[in-house]
DNA sequence: GCAAACACTTGAAAAAGTCAACTATTGAGC
DNA sequence: GCTCAATAGTTGACTTTTTCAAGTGTTTGC
């Protein structure tokens, strides 16, 4: 299922489809919640493109251009992915001129990463998109459930699994 | 990120990475979403294992259990998964008794997905469990949000994307 | 009747994720 | 102050997942 970020969303009216649309599952949260991230991943993922930036560079080069100065490892705690995987971003970055590592004062261990100006400039262009892009996606919604969405995302983002 | 289904999710509590919550991605709602989705999987997970499903088995089962009597193709698109995604899906329940194939009387290249007696047993009771994790899950949110989140996701995950 | 398109399947290839091991550094315990 | 376990970043091996190619049999459009 679209139960990743791999997949183009396209509306269930795609008729030979739609009327899997009437079984039980379209009703879970679950489900939906993991479909409306697909739709997002990609609209995202196309509004992203002309910047030359994927979903998790430019999420990355957003927490650095907000001068966090955060060291690999939380970055690699808070984005959820392993230490390899930020150091691949980390260069593919630096490699573009938009962030660099420098050494951590505190810490002769660890760098802490941050934003070039050209990288601040190219993350604000693309937000400004990407702002966008969101807000004509939520732009059918009722007026009051619109205003609290990203809310109600936030709390239940941020709600500990069962573990 | 977790803008994938892959990760376990943990609270911003976590002392090491709150601080990153500051920047402005986290207002992002393709983050937030990814997030939630993630923190929802998650939740999924953990509820299945005692059925030995997994999210996308569970998620074939449901619609089969329907009596929709889909194709393999239709299954494909409706869950955006390839085609040979869905053979080892259906394997793996007609393996354990919870689905079969059958011959598609009106075109002889295709077959049918049926669910198994059992196989609509097991969805009902997992299906239980699931729905017990996200009400628990959305019990915080404001009752109006609550009350309508699952349309309004529904309406999103709907949306064509912009290609 | 023929050729292109299609459903399912198998398996190869590519991509993504995970894990192991290394060097240098830090911090806790004695 | 010393020792050793833990840690940050890195590289690269290994595993898993996804994508793609190609095959057989069937259907459809001309």
């Amino acid at each position: 299922m679209a139960l990743d970020s791999s997949t183009t969303a396209v509306s269930p009216s795609a008729a030979s489809s739609t009327r899997l649309w009437d079984s039980a599952i379209s009703d879970d949260v679950s489900f939906l919640l993991a479909r409306a991230n697909a739709v997002s991943m990609a609209r995202t993922r196309q509004v992203l493109g002309p910047f030359g930036l994927k979903v998790r560079s430019y999420a990355l080069l957003g927490i650095v251009a907000a001068d966090t100065r955060p060291s690999q490892r939380e970055l690699s705690e808070f984005l959820r992915l392993d230490p390899s995987q930020i150091v691949s971003l980390v260069d593919e970055l630096q490699t573009r001129g938009l962030a660099r590592r420098e050494p951590d004062p505190r810490d002769r261990r660890a760098n802490v990463v941050v934003a070039t100006d050209a990288g601040v400039t190219l993350f604000a262009e693309a937000r400004e998109q990407v702002l966008r892009a969101e807000s004509a996606w939520l732009a059918d919604l009722p007026r009051e459930i619109r205003d609290r969405f990203g809310r109600a995302l936030a709390q239940l983002a941020t709600t500990e699994d069962d573990s």
